[in-house]
DNA sequence: GTAGGGTTAG
């Protein structure tokens, strides 16, 4: 082999320095890793060994391209890496989120070989992957074995600080050593504990306005000021919630510094006040001051928050028209922004169309896809698309798991809550608040209760959002108590909070008590919204307080200025037909501002139902098999409305009539849980054992019934004229299995907790208010978004039947 | 070879 001259390979090596540096030239990062990889290539099948800042170069280029396991291959190996390629590695691995292999370098490196400068990038890899505890220590160490900090340092560990610190001391304590190490006049280091002094000042245990003015003093004494410096003070006055003096400052401001009023119009954003978002915007356009897509992001972020749906797509031309060609980067975050934008207000195929023609797309934009699909209900679109997030991030899960729960596949959100924690992940309050929302919907009381005990153990006691999962939760499960316990140990509640509360009392029959909370609501001076007015409007239904319903109904459009929609009229017609008032129910019909639809005939139907205003009823379910042929609930409503008047003739023929349609009786499916054990009945398990100890007992009761005389009066028992088993006492419906399941089971004066997939109907209803007289034990039934609950004979429940 | 902020998803 010829030995190769000095001078060929500083050729060599300048040849392969010009081509790195050609392909890291404005490249997007995979184009620049795939260059890079090819000049490696050559430089591998030619012998040439890369060093110094060519090798630097290289690992900088694989470690961003995230493709960490090839460069650990190529450099880790490497004895004689100098203390710069050390440094990059450290610097690159922590940049890509690995801090172990950073580390790995760092400790690797001996004492005598480290510098100032890998200790700089050592500390900042801990703060950017916000482990501020741990970069503190290592500055620490460093000082011990005699390194000396330097501005960067300084720097770095004051920003780590800012992430950890909370008290008073630990702030002077560092200012002190800033000062004793002669950086204490360089301005980064004097913003970093400036915003040192303003993270403290959100710890609960300072006056946040005294740290805030040492953090103000700390900025009137620095001699030179950056943006930065401008812009920390603005923040800190944010987020201790003094907009006014955020305002203040902003306003005393010489210099127009765009940065400074982002700021203010995100802090602006964040504590909800958008209309002042907005005019902050408009100032700062006509006075000039340069605008970004900083600004642009809140400023539209402050249209979706604020529902101004109108200004905020004027937002998106202006923007188009401004901008005409963006940057990549520019256009990321402002469409992120735009896609929340139009899929609040309700248009998420304009949303995706966005999200498909960006150049770039990251997590949040995939997130934004995936609540618009979700909130719109679209449920199949979002599995599907939430199957093809290559990163799913833990809000991507929290935003499937709640929006399956809420649309009501309790049991699918549920595997994804199991899922999500065995891939490692640890939930937050809001993926708990799913995870709970789906106990909900299952009913499952047991699992709910572990969830509320696993919550308080990881701190998220407080939780806002998990706090209205807990109260629904457990009043759907039938413990309303439990459910006020929860809304009165919150440390902050919402309106929220108070509709999950007043609904509980209201789907309990506690409809009096329901309509007081309400009026403690409109005391403490909490605005009511549109679900609050429909659970009241069923409060007062459930209740039968046909006068204040009329009342509230009324008050909706004068006092507190929202429209009822239709699903407000419904509860109004709801409520009337209740109390037998046809006539009234009528005339609201006719006072409607929109043509009557689904809603409001079910309602009169499920009315009429009760009273057995039979020509009314009929007329309903005409209309309603008009406006929808193939829904079951109607042909329900109507046999039952037949049944209850022993017109089993009508029932047949309505039966007949969704034969003839191709209406499913779709297979009911219950369970119960008895000593932690969860049993399911389903009506075709008949030869199923268990069924089969059940139709046995069901034997004896219903010879026990007849005994006592309960059985010729019940006209209940023979309505199931598709069953089989008529003959006994009480007809085969699953639910029913269940409850005498219960009954077996349970002791006398327990309580039997059923949960069923599909509506219970007319003769179950019955059977339940029988049976809880007869046998002495209180039964609770929920059945899709309705609960029953069966107490000596008497029923209350948040239901038409 | 190392540093500091303002934004977007529930």
């Amino acid at each position: 082999m010829s030995m190769t001259s000095a001078f060929d390979v500083r050729t060599v090596a300048n040849r392969y320095a010009a081509q790195l540096l050609l392909c890291c030239r404005q490249n997007p990062i995979h184009i620049k890793y795939s260059m890079a990889r090819t000049v490696h290539a050559h430089m591998i099948a030619s012998g040439f060994r890369p060093r110094g800042h060519i090798l630097n170069r290289l690992i900088d280029v694989y470690c961003k391209s995230s493709n960490l396991n090839y460069a650990r291959k190529l450099f880790d190996k490497i004895p004689e890496l100098d203390i710069v390629a050390r440094t990059t590695l450290v610097a690159a691995y922590s940049a890509a989120g690995n801090l172990k292999l950073a580390r790995e370098v760092f400790s690797g490196t001996p004492l005598s070989m480290r510098d100032t400068v890998c200790y700089n990038a050592m500390i900042t890899g801990y703060s950017h992957n916000n482990d501020g505890h741990a970069a503190v220590k290592l500055f620490g160490d460093m000082r011990r074995d005699n390194f000396r900090p330097d501005d960067f340092t300084f720097t770095s560990v004051l920003s780590a600080m800012a992430l950890v610190a909370d008290d008073e001391k630990q702030c002077q304590q560092m200012h002190c050593a800033v000062v004793k190490s002669g950086t204490g006049f360089v301005t980064s280091v004097l913003n970093a504990l400036v915003s040192v002094y303003v993270k403290c000042a959100l710890s609960p245990l300072v006056s946040p306005s005294s740290l805030m003015s040492a953090a103000r003093r700390l900025f009137d004494d620095m001699s030179e000021r950056d943006e930065l410096s401008w812009t920390t003070i603005i923040t800190g006055y944010v987020r201790i919630n003094d907009l006014d003096a955020a305002r203040k400052f902003l306003d005393g401001m010489t210099e127009k510094l765009g940065v400074a009023w982002n700021a203010m119009i995100s802090g602006y954003v964040h504590h909800g006040f958008f209309h002042e978002a907005l005019q902050m915007f408009r100032k700062m356009h006509l006075m000039g001051v340069q605008e970004d897509e900083f600004t642009y992001t809140s400023v539209i972020s402050a249209c979706a928050n604020g529902g101004l749906f109108k200004l905020g797509k004027e937002m998106h031309a202006y923007i188009l028209r401004k901008e005409a060609e963006p940057t990549p980067d520019f256009s990321l975050s402002v469409n992120n922004a735009l896609i929340t934008l139009y899929y609040r207000c309700g248009k998420v195929d304009e949303a995706r169309e966005i999200f498909n023609k960006m150049p770039v797309r990251d997590i949040v934009s995939r997130n934004a896809i995936l609540s618009g699909y979700v909130n719109a209900g679209r449920i199949e679109e979002a599995r599907f698309f939430f199957k093809e997030i290559p990163d799913r991030s833990l809000l991507t899960w929290t935003v499937m798991i709640s929006g399956l729960a809420q649309n009501g596949f309790g049991e699918e959100a549920m595997k994804f809550f199991n899922q999500m924690r065995l891939e490692g992940l640890e939930p937050c309050d809001y993926a708990f608040a799913g995870a709970i929302t789906s106990c909900a919907v299952l009913g499952a009381l047991e699992h709910g209760c572990q969830l509320h005990t696993q919550l308080i153990c990881l701190g998220h006691d407080s939780s806002l959002s998990a706090g209205n999962a807990l109260i629904t939760m457990y009043a759907r499960c039938g413990v309303v108590e439990a459910a006020n316990c929860v809304f009165l140990t919150m440390p902050y509640v919402d309106s929220v909070s108070w509709n999950a509360m007043i609904a509980a009392l209201a789907q309990h029959g506690q409809g009096v008590q329901a309509i007081e909370l309400f009026e403690e609501m409109l005391k403490e001076g909490i605005q009511p919204d549109r679900i609050t007015f429909l659970t009241v409007l069923s409060a007062c239904s459930h209740a039968g307080l046909v006068k204040e319903g009329s009342h509230y109904f009324d008050s909706m459009c004068g006092s507190y200025g929202t429209t009822p929609g239709e699903d407000h009229y419904a509860r109004m017609i709801d409520l009337l037909c209740r109390a037998g008032k046809f006539s009234e129910a009528k005339d609201l019909i006719e006072s409607m501002p929109f043509e009557p639809g689904a809603p409001i005939w079910e309602a009169l139907l499920a009315g009429c139902r009760i009273h057995g205003n039979m020509d009314l009823g009929i007329q309903a379910a005409e209309r309603l098999f008009e406006l929808m042929p193939q829904h079951d609930g109607t042909y329900i409503l109507l046999s039952n409305m037949y049944a209850k008047e022993g017109r089993w003739l009508d029932v047949a023929k309505v039966r007949k009539l969704m034969r003839d349609r191709g209406i499913k009786k779709e297979p009911g499916c219950s369970w119960i849980e008895v000593e932690n054990k969860v049993n399911v009945f389903l009506v075709d398990d008949s030869m199923h054992p268990e069924v089969q100890a059940v139709y046995k007992y069901l034997e004896q009761l219903g010879l026990e019934m007849r005994k006592l005389g309960y059985v010729p009066d019940t006209k209940f028992v023979l309505h199931d004229m598709e069953s089989e088993h008529k003959e006994y006492a009480l007809s085969t419906h699953s639910e029913k299995l269940a409850v005498v399941f219960g009954l077996m089971k349970l002791p006398l004066g327990a309580t039997i907790r059923v949960f069923k997939n599909l509506r219970i109907c007319g003769d179950c209803h019955n059977a339940f208010r029988f049976m809880s007289k007869v046998v002495k034990r209180e039964i609770i039934v929920r059945d899709g978004k309705r609960f029953h609950h069966f107490r000596n004979g008497e029923c209350s429940c948040g239901n038409y039947w």
